[in-house]
This record gives C-alpha cells, structure tokens and sequence, in this order.
DNA sequence: TTTATATATGAACTATAAATCATATAAACG
DNA sequence: CGTTTATATGATTTATAGTTCATATATAAA
C-alpha cells in the first residue's frame, strides 16, 4: 500500500489544527515565521517545528530575507483543498464528531504568495 | 480556534493509511467488515476499531443485515476529495515527504453505495 | 566584534493514536 | 439450546506525534 501511506501522511499533515490555521493564514499570503507565532499566540518554537513539518511535505516553502524567513504554500490548490474540506465536514456535520478512543500585513511586498483575499 | 479542531480531527481520521483503503473500497460500492479485513489482510478486530473511528467521524454509515454489517460513504463527495487530494499529492510530489521527528463483489445489491466504477 | 533580533534545532516529556489480544455480543442454523 | 459465523469492545502494549525548554545559528545593527 504504497500510495495510501504517501497520501496520509500528507493528509495527516494538513490534519492538525495549528498546522491548519498556519495554512489558512499562509493562504492570504506569506508570512515569516515571527508573525505566524505573534498572529497565533503560539512559541516561536512551537510554530518553526510545524514549519518544518509542512515544508518536509512540500505544503510550504521558505524564503530567506534578512533575518526573517518567509513562508508560502507550494500551491493554490492546497488552500482549494483545505476550503473545500471544510465546507464537506461542515456540511456533513462533520465537525460533531468524538475523540476517537489566510498577504502579510505590515509589508504588503509584491503580492506574492496571496491566494485568498484579505477579509 | 474551533473549526481548525473539528477539521483537523476530520482530515486526521481520513489520512491513516489503513483508513484510506478502506474508504478507497468503500468508494466502489459498500462493503461488509469481514470483506475488507480480508481484502486489505488485516484483522477483523482492526478494520473495526478503524470503521468504528471513520463513523464516529460520520465518514462512513452502518447497516446491519442479518449477521453482517455493511458500510458506506455517507456522501460521494468524500470519495471526490480523496480522489483530488491524491492527485494533487502526486503532481506536487508531497509523496515524497518525509517522517517528521470502491461495490461489493459478490453480492452487488442494490447498487447502492456506488461511487467509483469498479476498475 | 559585541549585541540584539529572528529562526532553527535537539532532547526530554507528554499526549494521542494504532495494533494486538482476549473476549463479549448477536444473529443464524443445526 | 448449543454451535457456528460475523462483528464489536475493552484493556494493554507499542508507536507516533505534539509541546516545551534550553540553546544553537545566523543575519543585521550599534
């Protein structure tokens, strides 16, 4: 079972709450590292490990500028697909289930890296 | 941040790879428990704890006929979701990430539970 | 070249989830 | 009824993943 291994682990990656508010945020455009935690209330540190995570899946990519990083989703489609997700789970009532057992604010830049307007 | 829980919680229970075939198989057409443990190899008690986890999740939906117990996809648009979410894996390479630290055979029913043409 | 700022990393701890095993339940059949 | 067949469940073990903390790295600025 090769492919359903690949495919859930990307799933499974995407399927951690901050992990998803990072997308969701990363989907109105990039944003450094600082200003995810900030936006969260999350620890730097905490937020660079899930980072790191999304970028050894290739959800993310990073770009250096000075001392800050930047990171950005490798696809609009992955902000499609989170979208997407929600409205099924919402309208499924997905979201009642049991435990079982979105440009960067400050310095708008070239626009890059925005898939989902600013609301 | 409540709706980033529930759809992560959703997506989670989607992307655990044993989940994933089943749901696959689930996508050709209903099917009862002992046919998928014996389709995917694994034990009955297994492929129950993780139809009892998708249902939780009102990913899947029971019915009981006589001894057995047949399960679904309660929407077509999961079996979608994971059809382009496979695709879009594969065209960004996500496969390639690494750890971080579809109807019943021999009996086709009714047809019901159909979703993807059997292959 | 010291200091401040921004991010990454690794180890330790904690929490969650998957697998396994034994067994319970429940329907059908002799 | 006792037995077989099909599924569910609970407890235990084992594996994986998330969090935190301390600290390393690296760029920029004083």
């Amino acid at each position: 079972m090769p492919i359903e291994e690949d495919q859930a682990r990307f799933l499974k990656c995407i399927g951690e709450p901050t992990r998803l508010q990072i997308l969701k945020l990363l989907a109105k455009g990039e944003k450094c590292v600082g200003e995810l935690a900030s936006v969260l209330n999350k620890e730097q540190s905490l937020v660079s490990h899930h980072l790191r995570a999304l970028k050894e899946c290739n959800i993310v990519k990073d770009e250096q500028e000075a001392q800050k990083v930047y990171y950005k989703l490798t696809d609009v489609r992955l902000a499609e697909l989170i979208i997407d997700s929600e409205a099924l789970m919402k309208e499924l009532s997905l979201c009642e289930c049991r435990e079982v057992n979105y440009g960067r604010e400050e310095n708008k830049r070239t626009g890059e890296g925005q898939i989902c307007p600013a609301s």
